[in-house]
DNA sequence: GACGGCATACCGACTGGTTGGTATGCCGTT
DNA sequence: AACGGCATACCAACCAGTCGGTATGCCGTC
């Protein structure tokens, strides 16, 4: 156990899988492009997944995991209002949206879209995954609307699950277009609409904080 | 040249196509299998594509066309007033949710997903089908933002690219949850967006026209 | 209208490389 | 010496793509 920890086999498979994935899909990546990648033997992979499919339900579950962690410890959680937090969320997943397609887009998403017929057990674990994220919003939106004694023809749930759907599709149409500027300005869009849901009573203010592109 | 013109190679392969790959994904559908699903052989699949990729290439313009003419002969253009047109377009959207998964999912938002980084080819076309598609709502936005004399810190065709975003997240948690409830709830949320975003004065309506669900 | 010349549409066996997966053995730690 | 962690060697199935060949229809010429 030191404290220079070399990563294990395991950890260099499902770290290497998940950008891998990303950039060219389940089916578009060999097991032997991952261990090359990953800088192991294939002996070494199959020691440690059953099967290929076995490897797309670790790298869903370990993509849960990791970023569960990651925006459990991000800086949006330090609002006092709980609407506040919804939308320095939507915004930290604006200001995320840099660098490479493969580096900001989701695992899960990419995964889920090409494997839900063939590979039940990976479409379940992705569908974790957004589902277990979508939940820490849900407490927020949940929070924010009670406060407020709102009654509304929404759930809180399908809120929470509309900020995944917008993101996800925003991930696709920053592949299609090749860059993040799409993406963003779809996020503006749901910030906008949040902002309207939880809007007292003011109309439609034209000065709005978001900056104009 | 008969009236009941039998459907050549060609057409069948880029039917069996469409639907294979909104299944299985592009790298996860092969050839054999695709010649399989359309009734052809080998031999008649590289007569009329140079190669697989070129595949894609066809099969996006193809769906591109296809969806061109599903769009354009569908009954929400009708209204007299361009808003009305729009929010007829997403009700359209939401009521066309319906069937098997790959009855209602997108091929082309599919298809750039896992393509994107290795065919750019496929991706250029994806874009441009998707990109052709939202020009078209772009047209009615603009009209509705002109007849109200409404000045926003976002664009017609922003709006137009976010409801395609909105769209495409839908078809992703559909798939994630093995049915089109999520995809409908997320589409009503778009819907409630648009509405809000042209409503002239009014604060929140709780009694809102969407049914609760 | 019979002819050759030629293009298009299609067939299916074949190939070389790649695939996911297995069998076995080595090596450091306990 | 027993074990987990990994490496090497290997396999049958499958993959995209090729190739020689056939069937059919069009078109100008005589």
């Amino acid at each position: 156990m030191d404290v220079v920890d070399k990563p294990s086999a395991r950890d260099k498979i499902l770290c290497a899988a998940t950008m891998a994935i990303r950039t060219n899909g389940f089916a578009g990546t060999s097991v032997d492009d991952l261990c090359a990648a990953a800088g192991v033997t294939k002996g070494a992979f199959f020691h440690h997944f059953k099967t290929k499919e076995d490897l797309g339900v670790a790298a869903a579950d370990n993509w849960g995991a990791n970023t569960s962690e990651f925006f459990a410890t991000a800086p949006y959680h330090r609002h006092a209002d709980p609407l506040d937090r919804v939308l320095a969320y939507i915004d930290f997943r604006k200001s995320i949206l840099q660098g490479e397609l493969a580096d900001f887009t989701c695992l899960v998403g990419t995964l889920v879209q090409e494997t839900y017929a063939r590979h039940p057990a990976i479409r379940d674990a992705c569908e974790r995954a957004i589902s277990n994220h979508a939940a820490t919003l849900e407490a927020d939106i949940d929070a924010a609307m009670q406060a407020r004694g709102m009654v509304a023809d929404w759930t809180p749930a399908s809120l929470a699950l509309h900020t995944q759907a917008v993101l996800q599709g925003a991930f696709i149409l920053a592949k299609a277009k090749g860059g993040p500027a799409v993406a963003a300005a779809s996020v503006e869009h749901l910030r906008r609409y949040v902002e309207c849901l939880f809007k007292p009573a003011s109309p439609l203010t034209p000065a709005s904080p978001l900056t104009p592109e």
